[in-house]
Parts: C-alpha cells; structure tokens; sequence
DNA sequence: TATTAATTATACCAATCGGTATATAGTTAT
DNA sequence: ATAACTATATACCGATTGGTATAATTAATA
C-alpha cells in the first residue's frame, strides 16, 4: 500500500471514530507514519482528503445500487435487491457506512455536509425512480413516490443503525432484506 | 433574557449551523456580546455547555412523547398520537431537532455522542414499549418489537429530513402523520 | 551519467483552540 | 459599613489548528 492509499485508509479510520472536524491533520500523519507536506502534496487540503475519500467509496457504490435497483416489472424483487445491496454494502465497511451517514446528517453550512450531499442526492433519486418506474403497476401514487423512497430508505437505515448499536452478528442479508421489504410493503399485520 | 440563556441559544444556533467541534468558544460569547469566563461560569465547559443544551431540549421531548406513546389498546391512533407528537416537536424547533439529529449520528468517541445517546435510548424505549405493550393485538411479534421501532422512527425522522431538505410549508401534523403511519401500518397497497 | 520530475522531511507560520488566574464591579446580608 | 457572594471583564496560558516555504531525497528519463 503506498502513501496515498495508507492516508485514505488512517483518515477514513480516524474520522469515523472521532469525527471530521474532531480529528487534526498532524494526527493523521502521524497515525499513517509520515508528515504534513506528503497529505499536503496528494490531496492540496484536508478537505480535499475528504472528497477523496468519499468518492473512492460512493462510486462504487453508486454504480452497485444503480444495478440493483433497476426496474424490470416487479416490485418486491426491485425493492428486495436495492435493500439488499445496501445492507451488503454497509456491512461490507460499517465504518464507512456510518461515517457517510455521520456526514449525512452533520450541520448545514459545515464542509462536510457539502461534501456527501450531491451522492445523497443521488441515492435518492436512484430510489425514487424504483417507484417512478414502477407506478404502472402500483396505480397513481398521487405523488408519494418521494414519501416510498424515504420511507424505504429510513426501514433500511434505521435497521442498520440499530443493527450497528448492538448484535453485529448472523448477517444473512438476504433474510433481513426479505423481512425488510414485506415490512415496508405490507406493513406490520403480516 | 439573561446571559444563560442567551448563550444556549446562540450557542444552539452556531451548533445546529456549522457543528459542535466547528464551533470555538470565542465565537460563542462573541454571538452573546460578552467573553469567555461568563460562559465558563455557568457551564464549566465547553460540553458543559452542550449538556445543558441537550437536557433542557429532551427533558420535555421525552415527557411529551412518553404521554402520546401511552397504550390504551388501539394501536393506530396510538402510533399516531406518537408520529404527531414527533413531528410537532420536530417543527416546533427545527434547528434544535436536526442538531440533535447529527449528534444521534456524529462518531461514536466524540463527546457529542456520548451526551446525546442516553436521551436516545430513552427514546428508542419508548417506542418499543408501544410494540410491546401492542403485543396481545399483534399477535407474536417473534421479537420484531425492535424492528418494528425501528422502522417507524425511520419513517417518521426521513420523512422529516427530506421535509427540512425542501419544501418546510403546509404542515398539517395531523394529515402527515396518518399518512405515514398508515404507509408503516399498511404499506404502500394502500 | 546527467537531468528532470515525483515524493518526502525539516522547520516554520499566524491563528485559533479550550481554559483560567486575577481583578472588578454590583448585589445582598450582617 | 463591611463582609460575602454573584457575575463579568482583562489578559493571559500552553497546545494545537490547517497550511507552507524550502530543501533533501528518490525514481524515472534522456
């Protein structure tokens, strides 16, 4: 792993434990074994650090989630493979998962909200385009499709965070994803 | 209003704008109009000053939303007594109910998670006594209480972070809140 | 081998960080 | 009147902040 790769790695780490603003650039040299100048000369800033980092990890992701939730006539297995593959990739990297949705959430005019927020954007209008595409099958939504989106997006994220807060343990996506989904689709009476 | 207060409040604002650990003390008693040892009077430091910002917000919350959860043997109108009663909290103090937000989600060794995940607990309890005391109705529940707190907290708090993203007018609490918890309820069949 | 370009370190910058020692008003109780 | 207490300001603390000018080192190229 060279340099540049190793400071990804120490700040990506750092970040998440102690938060963006909480963490000193002098730390994270330290922790990747090197100086100031070399994070300085790779990515021009600290939250140029940042962008890296966060487009290492959402463009993959994007395009994974782009896949999966693509329409092809049935709802609940659109729903089932987009729930799924956020809940792989979450725990593929929980701390990344739960340092971009850290960022998601940190305060309006703080960098780092500027930073995620066109890939939240994105996320988004990749899940409202679920119920877009399918609102041949699921009748006039009268405009809800943007509620769906946030609602199904908030069942798996809430899941996840509870899930991160306690067990971390027998993780078969495709059962939770399953669980998930008739939730969110047929509510709690099944 | 007295200095106390006067400093929760620009103290709150410039939190909830630019995030805990962005913001310095110098810049607090400055928004106030007074210096540094006034506020380290009252609140002997910096997350001092946090807590009591923290307790004097979620002291109430949680008093209201434990009355709205009460359990009288009709689960809809008590998930929506409960739903409402969040979404007027969260509208009566926007700033103040996504700041809290992004502390529920800041780095878990930050001192800002540690002060507000207590208050957080609290709340996930009791919305997961709902489900339990609910259980005789529902039928066996197969331990999702959990899950199903989740799930709708997750409706309700991304509807109201897509709410503050955008539009912020016509809020009918009442109508809202049946819409999503007839989406929680029922699906989206409906 | 000489030269150039890509990396990395030493040593520094002004500014800000959270926090405090001390002094000074204003108020209250004796 | 004076002692004690509450509340606020001046002026400072060492440590750290993000960032950089400069030089040395390494690797690639001519």
């Amino acid at each position: 792993m060279d340099n540049r790769e190793k400071l990804l790695e120490c700040a990506t780490n750092l970040f998440y434990e102690k938060g963006y603003d909480a963490v000193g650039v002098q730390e994270i040299v330290e922790k990747a074994g090197m100086t100031k100048p070399t994070l300085y000369y790779y990515f021009k800033s600290k939250y140029g650090l940042l962008e890296s980092i966060l487009e290492s990890y959402f463009e993959p992701y994007l395009k994974r989630l782009e896949v999966a939730a693509e329409y092809r006539g049935d709802i609940p297995s659109t729903l089932h493979r987009t729930c799924r593959e956020q809940l792989k990739i979450a725990l593929e990297n929980p701390k990344m998962y739960m340092f971009a949705f850290s960022l998601m959430y940190s305060a309006r005019e703080n960098d780092t909200y500027q930073a995620v927020r066109p890939y939240m954007v994105r996320i988004n209008e990749i899940v409202v385009k679920i119920f877009n595409d399918a609102s041949e099958k699921l009748g006039n939504m009268n405009g809800r499709q943007q509620q769906f989106a946030s609602g199904f997006e908030g069942i798996i994220n809430y899941y996840l965070m509870y899930y991160f807060e306690t067990d971390c343990q027998d993780t078969d996506t495709d059962e939770i994803s399953m669980n998930l989904v008739k939730q969110f689709m047929y509510g709690i009476y099944t």
